[in-house]
DNA sequence: TTAGGGTTAG
């Protein structure tokens, strides 16, 4: 009890400190051996969003739109890379559609798009399911005398793979590879592992990370090549390949972060191992690495599911409270919630 | 000096 009097004080009174101080102690938790109750953990979900929530790069829409008018009627007319800065900011936040209108208009008020400009409309129509007008955004960099980079054929790939059609970008991959357009590099093989992956294809997936060392591909496999397959492992239940693999990652030297641990957690919580969850979390913890909203939902899901409502139902309560910016599967949650206390 | 890849439900 007294441990957790002083997770409430601390998480209250600042913000990033003492959401770390929050996890360490929390972590201190883990290595006496307590499960922490769900008090401990609400104490630690608020000092977590009150930093995420004071975090520059977490900004709303009207403001970026806001600074987006302003400077294309400032004169003289800033240059294109503050724009790109912006268009990126609202990409983050999903807004596609408005990319490409706001580019429309810096076109009009004569800002030449750049590279990287047009990479970032490209990954737009990607994202929209629109591949076939990215494809023909390739002719824009001819028109204006600019060449296509890694970064757009990896942009391009990604939009084949994003729409199922992994064939075609494998096609894409290996024309502009053997042409001489491009050389691949880990991002490029991240994106096609993730393809195979989406095909069910696990050990296609697992081919081509051998593969990227055989081709001596820099940087060599990172945490996302292989939080991919781990991923894609545990979607299939295959809870000991997926524990190898991870074991073989960490061996390499390479770092697992949230997104591999928020997997983790999530797979051994779907075989209904919450005692092994838990120890990922204490390892997670005990690494400094900081949960997000992804691993609370998957906490709350399991909450959910464990028959703890009014513990899930709190931890959802205090994320609205603390200003995060729950997305719809939290939404989902809360209805799950509302579905069960009914 | 801006762009591209991995996680959360059912």
């Amino acid at each position: 009890m007294l441990v957790l009097s002083v997770l409430s004080h601390i998480a209250t009174v600042d913000h990033l400190k003492q959401a770390g101080l929050s996890l360490s102690v929390l972590a201190q938790f883990f290595k006496l051996g307590h499960q922490p109750d769900i008090t401990t953990f609400a104490t630690v979900i608020n000092a977590i969003l009150l930093q995420t929530s004071s975090n520059p790069n977490v900004s709303n829409v009207e403001d970026v739109l806001k600074l987006f008018h302003e400077m294309l009627h400032s004169r003289p007319l800033p240059s294109v890379v503050p724009f790109n800065q912006i268009l990126t900011q609202l990409v983050r936040l999903k807004h596609y559609s408005t990319v490409v209108y706001l580019n429309r208009q810096m076109v009009l008020t004569g800002i030449a798009p750049d590279v990287c400009t047009l990479n970032i409309i490209i990954n737009c129509f990607c994202h929209l399911n629109l591949i076939g007008f990215s494809s023909s955004l390739l002719g824009q960099f001819f028109k204006r005398g600019l060449q296509p980079d890694v970064c757009t054929f990896n942009t391009l790939i990604n939009g084949f793979v994003l729409e199922n059609r992994v064939v075609e970008a494998l096609l894409l991959f290996t024309k502009m590879v053997e042409a001489g357009h491009f050389k691949p590099i880990v991002v490029t093989f991240s994106t096609l592992i993730k393809g195979f992956c989406m095909m069910g294809n696990n050990t296609a997936a697992m081919q081509l990370l051998t593969k990227m060392e055989e081709r001596g591909c820099q940087p060599e496999p990172n945490v996302v090549a292989y939080s991919t397959i781990i991923h894609s492992l545990l979607k299939d239940t295959l809870y000991v390949d997926a524990m190898k693999l991870f074991l073989e990652m960490i061996s390499r030297g390479i770092v697992a972060d949230v997104v591999t641990y928020n997997s983790l957690i999530h797979g051994v919580c779907n075989v209904g191992q919450w005692k092994e969850a838990t120890m990922l979390l204490n390892e997670m913890l005990s690494k400094g690495i900081f949960p997000d909203v992804p691993t609370f939902n998957v906490l709350v899901d399991n909450l959910c599911k464990e028959g703890m409502v009014v513990e899930a139902k709190s931890v959802v309560e205090i994320m609205i409270q603390r200003g995060a910016e729950p997305n719809w599967i939290t939404y989902m949650l809360t209805l799950v919630i509302r579905g069960i206390s009914s």
